[in-house]
DNA sequence: TTATTCATTGAATAAACATTCAATCAAAAT
DNA sequence: ATTTTGATTGAATGTTTATTCAATGAATAA
């Protein structure tokens, strides 16, 4: 409809957005193989055939998803590793914004959900799991990284910092699946519990 | 090929558990819709009509093994509670035991992640949802109830059994599943890192 | 007005796949 | 030997679904 260059612009930045919340939603849900475009494109309110003057193939969502997400996700993290705060701050903050974002149902639990399934399930696609695999680590690094921090600064528990960084964020990936499958019932656990496993007391 | 009554039964089981071995491997690799019935049987040795001799159908397959994966793990849940030892060894054995079995590839680290994805999962067969629905409950009662039992002898931490039990299960299901996703490297963390979380010290 | 440019649609196409079925085959009973 | 029984096969069927495409519409430019 409109030709206006600015607005035509942000017409397709809408389209697009549309496709990929209603696509991100849907994905995480049923998983790539069980999310029909049929359902994608009406669920953001077009046509199938406008989807794909979007996006060449199912696949090309999934993968802008999967990218997506991990942008999110890393970015948080490296900023979470900037702050000027002591290390086991830096852990408790974590925990506490993820545990809001999964209360919250914001995007971030869903994207959580989808690298969770993507990660462990064969067949997607290979650009996918390219970024996967670069990707991945980018988070257990960084946490890492703080854990050694904070065992230099006395207030974290000694222990492998990879092996504590792995539980970590294991510890949040199963959370955030039990979430997803009980939403109705879903209560999240005192943050101190899981903070046991890295701070002194 | 055989007649003989008892070798005729023997090798119908045989037959059924090569289908659901390798429908369950499958499954949990790439999930219900995109686990192809001709890929079932022929990594099970057959043809695509054979199968069709035992199970109705992919969504029949699936259902049984739901229906086995709680059985096991309810199974082994329920015979834990029983042994008579304190309840802080009844929750080290039971981190070990599940150490273990991640460790060795057995069939018990894929039921747990079958049953994480298909418990988050929209779109599975309504037979599998009931019986999710009615037995998913039981290991968190069960560790419910080993928790509140361990705080009253005096060796588990203080705190809503519940949430520690929910806690206890998401650690294990969020173990399991970055076991799928990294095969290759992944190595377990020392238990005694998620032993804090429910242990005095 | 008319022409042009794209977003947009919905039906057509073609491939993938679950399921069915008619035909074998092998053992055991007669 | 012949018949019966039930496992087994592989090709045929029909449905579902991703993808393509020819046609439409709406805004601007000429």
């Amino acid at each position: 409809m409109p030709r206006n260059p600015e607005q035509n612009e942000q017409m397709k930045e809408e389209r697009r957005a549309a496709i990929l919340d209603n696509a991100l939603r849907l994905f995480a849900a049923k998983g790539l193989a069980a999310t029909r475009i049929a359902e994608i494109a009406k669920a953001a309110g077009m046509s199938q055939g406008l989807l794909y003057h979007y996006y060449r193939s199912k696949e090309e969502v999934f993968t802008a998803l999967i990218g997506n997400a991990f942008t999110i996700m890393n970015g948080a993290a490296a900023a979470l590793e900037a702050l000027p705060i002591s290390a086991a701050e830096k852990i408790r903050r974590a925990v506490n914004e993820l545990f809001t974002g999964l209360e919250r149902s914001e995007h971030t639990g869903t994207y959580h959900l989808l690298i969770a399934a993507a990660s462990a399930s064969e067949g997607i696609p290979a650009e996918a799991r390219a970024i996967i695999t670069r990707e991945s680590r980018v988070p257990y690094e960084i946490m890492a990284r703080i854990v050694k921090e904070g065992q230099v600064q006395g207030t974290v528990r000694s222990g492998d910092p990879e092996q504590l960084a792995l539980l970590f964020w294991t510890t949040i990936k199963g959370l955030a699946i039990h979430r997803a499958a009980n939403r109705r019932t879903f209560r999240l656990p005192d943050p101190d519990i899981i903070l046991r496993m890295f701070l002194k007391e």
